[in-house]
DNA sequence: AGCACGCCGACT
DNA sequence: GTCGGCGTGCTC
């Protein structure tokens, strides 16, 4: 009898470090076409509602008549194949050991969110929530003359009167999925796509004038690529995939962003045809399915994505491109808490044969840094080289800056202005009670934008009615600091018809933009506000990054001339930047010499004190001996989204595992505590 | 993470 | 009486 089941660990995605055994049924698993059962998804009974788990291992020899709990049975098993295959289960394991991160929520983030099924208890019924995954739009404007049911009339009103919803939105409203159905069959909407792709419909395979180079070009290693264009880069990654291809070999290239993923994902389908898939966040919730199964499935891919797709267990996968390795795109903001890079590095040493590469223009200090240790290696043994432009620095204020530019564009043409400032304003204020006014659920001073004219967090990105009274005083309130918004209305005001483009940002977007003849970087050093060890590497990136889209001149409008990144731009040496920011940050104690951790304890009527008690009974009920921190302060941003936050750093922390038991400690006094093991940002 | 239970103050 | 906020306990 006991011989009719089978006992699994699973990993369920709760907020508990630990995996849970369930019973499985045999007959369940001999009616599968595949009878492997490590990475498959299953549903489960838990506690008191259901979950999805993925099964991460066989309790070959489990006695179930000694176990202190009661074991459940498995419900079902709802693929036909496994999602992850063993090795990636095994790499995702050790991470999830690394960052801290609950092993059931790392798994489970890291599927298609389609996959990502709820259970709904008060419904009794599985909410495969992402499969209606589109926007819908109404296609007539008049609808009184139509034959229509209630409720399809009260769809099309609501759509006409709104222009677009989501179906999620739809049915949250309480309208059916049958309404909307029929009104999609009747034409009088229509839906799209999150993210609306273009299909390139070309069939033919490789294009005959690309040729594998042979192996003189692929190495088997970890490398930094650098200086280099992106141009360039990718003939080289051309080049290696065309090699892969022809021995069956898949080749897996990450972008920080989703724009440019679709930008060369349009080349690349142009030359390699069917072979190209894309995956990223926002596709259809089919397509995502369908590209992590192919790509599970088949030999000699090419995969196109942003962070996500490092999740995927591609079949025969031999490189590895990280590109704009620097982003801050690749530090996940959610849990798991993992770094795409030592993602990539843990596959590239759990798997032989595989190449990966680490490709930027302005390199984070870290990767410089393990390529100094010899770490990794530098890729055809470029070292980094300084672009070629002519500078000028101009030590101008807020009051002479409008002039300052006109006087910079009057003789030119072909002009990019960048200053990282969104909106219009950058606060309203009030002089009669001395007071900014502030995001209601942040404590943040709201940004002014135009259009359309409204209030909004930087932060938690909520938005205000725009007021033009104190609504303490009534006083009339005054607009102070500036936006890209409000520079772009005086400086087309002078030049209506120049050739002027605006960004707030370029960094990360290499390939979306064209050169130009002049470009003209205004303050950057708001970078260097924030207060962190990695401000001053943000600033040199934001200082020297435009210089690369610059053909002829260089305009960099700042007042910090004092520091290392602008004598490294004047002394035209970057290696210079490097050598002297890791010395600085060996001298201080910061990564990567020292690990960091940071904790975040957040909560509704958190007080500083019960941060520092909750830290020391911990501390006292494990004896801990061993330990270096910094803390308990106050947050950058010490009250977000409606809850206050306290964080302390740990310095070179050995004992990850009782970080586990300090958790569970913070839970059980409703605490919020976050763990951020190597964290790219303080704030 | 998500659910239930129990306590307590506020409001009918 | 009972509604809701939140502290606590539990999860194969």
């Amino acid at each position: 009898m006991k011989d009719n089941y089978l006992y699994v660990d699973v990993a369920v995605p709760v907020s508990i470090f630990d995996t849970f055994i369930y019973r499985l049924d045999r007959r369940k698993l001999e009616k599968l076409k595949d009878h492997q059962l490590i990475g498959r998804r299953v549903l489960l009974p838990f506690n008191q509602t259901k979950h999805i788990g993925i099964i991460i291992d066989l309790k070959g020899e489990f006695n179930p008549d000694e176990a202190d709990f009661e074991i459940k049975d498995i419900e079902e098993i709802p693929d036909k194949y496994p999602i992850y295959t063993q090795d990636y289960i095994d790499i995702l394991r050790e991470l999830s050991e690394f960052y801290l991160s609950p092993i059931g929520l790392t798994l489970y983030y890291g599927i298609p969110d389609s996959l990502r099924w709820k259970y709904d208890k008060s419904k009794n019924r599985w909410d495969r929530k992402g499969f209606n995954n589109y926007i819908l739009y109404p296609s007539v404007e008049n609808i009184d003359s139509l034959h229509l049911t209630k409720r399809q009339r009260e769809v099309l009103e609501f759509l006409i009167s709104k222009g677009e919803a989501s179906y999620e939105e739809l049915t949250e409203l309480g309208f059916s999925r049958r309404v909307i159905e029929n009104l999609l069959k009747k034409g009088l909407i229509k839906k799209e796509n999150l993210f609306f792709l273009e299909e390139n419909k070309s069939r033919h395979s490789i294009k005959q004038d690309i040729k594998p180079f042979g192996n003189d070009l692929i190495k088997i290693g970890a490398f930094l690529y650098s200086s280099e264009s992106f141009e360039k880069r990718l003939e080289t990654y051309i080049n290696i995939i065309a090699n892969n291809i022809y021995e069956g070999k898949s080749s897996l290239l990450i972008f920080p962003n989703v724009k440019t993923l679709k930008k060369v994902y349009t080349y690349l389908k142009g030359i390699f045809g069917e072979k190209v898939y894309i995956y990223f966040d926002g596709l259809s919730s089919k397509k995502k399915i369908d590209t992590w199964f192919n790509l599970k499935r088949l030999n000699g891919t090419i995969c196109l994505g942003t962070f996500s797709s490092i999740f995927i267990p591609i079949k025969n996968l031999s490189l590895i491109v990280l590109e704009e390795e620097h982003s801050n795109s690749y530090k996940m903001l959610r849990a798991p808490r993992f770094d795409i890079r030592n993602v990539a590095y843990k596959i590239f040493q759990k798997k032989k044969n595989l190449t990966l590469i680490y490709a930027s223009s302005v390199p984070s200090v870290e990767t410089v840094y393990l390529k100094a240790k010899k770490v990794i290696k530098s890729f055809k043994g470029i070292n980094l080289n300084f672009p070629k432009a002519n500078i000028f620095i101009k030590n101008t204020d807020y009051s002479t800056l409008i002039k300052e530019l006109k006087d910079i564009i009057k003789e030119r043409n072909n002009v990019l202005i960048i200053t990282n400032r969104r909106g219009y304003s950058s606060y309203l204020f009030c002089e009669k009670c001395n007071l900014e006014i502030k995001c209601a659920r942040c404590d943040i001073p709201l940004k002014v934008f135009k259009s359309p004219k409204r209030l909004e967090c930087p932060i938690c990105k909520t938005k205000y009615k725009y007021i033009d009274r104190c609504f303490k005083c009534d006083n009339s309130l005054e607009e102070r600091g500036f936006g890209i918004e409000k520079l772009k209305e005086n400086i087309e005001k002078f030049f209506p018809r120049k050739d002027i483009t605006f960004e707030t940002n370029i960094i990360d977007k290499e390939f979306l933009l064209d050169d130009f003849d002049t470009v003209i970087n205004i303050f950057p050093e708001i970078y260097l506000y924030n207060n962190d060890f990695r401000s001053e590497e943000r600033f040199f990136r934001s200082i020297l990054y435009p210089i690369y889209k610059t053909k002829k001149d260089y305009f960099l409008i700042t007042k910090s001339l004092d520091n290392l990144p602008i004598e490294s731009l004047l002394k035209e040496d970057l290696n210079l930047f490097y050598k002297k920011e890791l010395e600085k940050r060996k001298i201080l104690g910061y990564p990567p010499f020292r690990q960091f951790i940071l904790l975040s304890f957040e909560g509704k009527n958190l007080t500083k004190s019960k941060v520092e008690s909750l830290f020391n009974e911990w501390v006292k009920k494990f004896d801990i001996k061993e330990i270096e921190y910094e803390g308990v302060f106050f947050a950058f941003h010490p009250y977000l989204r409606e809850n206050y936050r306290y964080q302390i750093i740990l310095k070179d922390f050995k004992k990850k595992n009782l970080l586990k038991e300090l958790f569970y400690m913070a839970t059980k006094k409703s605490i919020k505590l976050v763990i951020d093991v190597s964290p790219k940002e303080i704030k």
